[in-house]
DNA sequence: TTGCCTACCTACCGTTCGTTAGATAGGCTT
DNA sequence: AAGCCTATCTAACGAACGGTAGGTAGGCAA
């Protein structure tokens, strides 16, 4: 996937957008003053309004971007393990999705933890593209049952829903600094394909 | 005045919290303002301020109850299965926990969404009562592992984070009026303990 | 009956919010 | 050199914010 190089036209927009998403990030979006925005990025609050029209469209963009770096991500997934195994597909499709969350600035993170609360006429207009992003995962994990890697009787909607929460959810303590990110995705893997019950004891 | 009604000097401000607490779970802390949630009541903001020091001061009793339902649930749920095997105890925390979320006020659900952007001092003054209730899972977990239920090479650390993660990720989804909670938990148990993985393939 | 306390009210404070208008400085095009 | 465009600035607007001061009505206790 390619984040645009800061171009010389687009450098300023760009920092504009990567601040203002680390700031929804941690602080949530109305917690994140445009003043505090642009003090962050270095102009004035006022200068913000020559790349984006309003706050919430500032937000809007950021979403959208935090989506497209998941489909991105997804989709490389997908073409780097064509005719592989199902466990192999479903494994490099969960790091993927990790590796969104944490490798590839903050949309993503900034996306799942800002959506719920964001202004509503900001959700519609990200809904579909959302839509589509969940489809591909249901088709994924279809695939999984149909060709046998996941039980029979798997329920594809909550199993989804389950499997992109976990994921999203070790947002709240997983710290790429700290943590391996393939160590994280083979937990996740693993307990979402094998549970954490004892064979042994049966 | 037949109708056994809260206790007077409580219901005004237990009120207020049932409000605030709603209005903080949909919109966010910063997005709810002292006047909505004084609307929702039905009285002026400054009235607010007769039960409540500020607004921080809400948010805080707002978390703690909501800690309080958790931990409550917990205890509850471990006299109840006293003596149980392993994997029905953990079903039955699982379900307490879920219960916690739905079934018991907005306090639970409001937590786990607005702690992790709640404002540093209220944050720090919860902390220590967040992690004694993950204190309890964690040695419910190890009891667990100790007693055979889970595999012996189970991290409960990260085992914890996910499955905790997993549930609270819910609320993003999950519509206790469309959906059943027993079957909700039922799902998670067993996805927790046996995972998606086709046994019959091997 | 007097006096106090609780639970609210009206009125207002200073601050911060998102946003707009208009100016300016530097670079690119012609 | 002239003109334009881009990116920024200063200054300010009205609205909404969290919070305070002081008043009042009604119940309860002495």
């Amino acid at each position: 996937m390619t984040i645009a190089e800061p171009t010389v036209e687009t450098a300023g927009r760009d920092r504009i957008l990567d601040e203002a998403a680390s700031l929804f990030l941690k602080q949530g979006y109305e917690a994140a003053s445009v003043r505090r925005i642009a003090e962050a990025v270095g102009m004035q609050a006022a200068s913000i309004y020559h790349h984006f029209n309003s706050k919430e469209d500032l937000l809007e963009v950021i979403l959208h971007r935090g989506l497209e770096v998941m489909t991105v991500a997804f989709d490389d997934a997908s073409t780097a393990t064509l005719g592989a195994p199902g466990r192999e597909r479903l494994a490099a499709h969960i790091r993927a999705h990790l590796a969104a969350l944490y490798e590839n600035g903050p949309y993503t993170a900034t996306h799942v933890t800002t959506f719920r609360t964001a202004p509503e006429s900001v959700r519609t207009t990200i809904v579909p593209q959302r839509d589509a992003y969940e489809a591909l995962w249901t088709t994924l994990l279809d695939d999984l049952v149909t060709s046998g890697v996941l039980t029979p009787d798997t329920a594809v909607g909550p199993a989804r829903l389950m499997l992109l929460g976990g994921m999203n959810a070790s947002v709240e303590w997983f710290d790429p600094q700290r943590g391996s990110l393939d160590d994280l995705a083979h937990l996740i893997t693993r307990q979402t394909l094998y549970g954490l019950s004892n064979p042994l004891k049966d």
